[in-house]
DNA sequence: TGTATCTTGATGCAGCCGCATCGATCGACA
DNA sequence: TGTCGATCGATGCGGCTGCATCAAGATACA
């Protein structure tokens, strides 16, 4: 193992650093409009397009702790975004399904989302550039 | 303001994914060699190549939070790796300053840290995309 | 069937973060 | 010089995270 290239170097500051900067303004937009964290609106997303799910599903999908998501879910049960039901076919699990106040919430969360990802990735961007970005990206994911 | 385009969002979630994989793996390696965390290295790296400096600088050259750098600084004091003194110019502030045992440091977490950089950044990308890679990032940020 | 092992999800604890605010000092200006 | 607004750094508080662990149920297998 060498030590990595200069130009490694650059791109390992620059991906974090862009990182960092993309979720502090997406959650700054949310914030502003009185909106749910950020990491709510996977999970909104997830359910609504893959409907009801377990929680260990939901974790893997999400790249997400146990214990995290086990809380994660518990807020918003608390807010009356999700439904917990205990799960027929195994007694440990449990069947966590989107309320209507959930799909509002999603809906209502998106313009912020959007707002910053434009801001973020759309517009200091050409349509090429996003190609090649996410193309790039992948092969490090 | 239109909904991003596909190509737009991918990218989002990749970016995302990939800066939280990479950081992942990073605090991990270093936890398992029993070195401090990541946001140290930066503190170190800056004051040993820029020298000793305020913390108000130090904030502005890291990109971090007042806050956060205040107790940031006071947990490497008591670690013994920096020194903070206070600043003859103007009796606000203080001076930051690294000690031996914080070079001593630097230099161990290098390797841990040059893994985790080269197995994220490096071995998945040739040489032109990395360069690719780090121009598109420093437009977004 | 009975036992050992694995999986699922929850939780106590300690540590870190975000927010608001504070005390101290500085700089500008009448 | 005295006053006022700005800047610097610290900190109390509540919330979130990471870690270790637990209890309950599932699974495998003798």
């Amino acid at each position: 193992m060498t030590t990595p290239a200069a130009i490694t170097l650059l791109a390992w500051d620059r991906l974090l650093g862009a990182g960092a900067r993309a979720l502090r303004t997406a959650r700054a937009e949310l914030k502003r409009a009185g909106l749910p964290p950020l990491e709510w609106y996977d999970i909104l997303v997830a359910l609504d397009r893959r409907g009801a799910m377990r929680p260990r599903d939901l974790q893997r999908v999400l790249d997400i702790e146990q214990y995290n998501l086990s809380r994660l879910l518990a807020r918003m049960q608390r807010a009356g975004l999700v439904t917990v039901a205990p799960c027929l076919s195994d007694g440990r699990g449990q069947i966590v399904a989107l309320t209507e106040a959930g799909v509002a919430c999603r809906t209502a969360m998106w313009p912020a989302y959007a707002a910053a990802i434009h801001g973020s990735i759309e517009a200091p961007l050409e349509p090429d550039e996003r190609i090649h970005l996410a193309g790039m990206l992948q092969k490090i994911a």
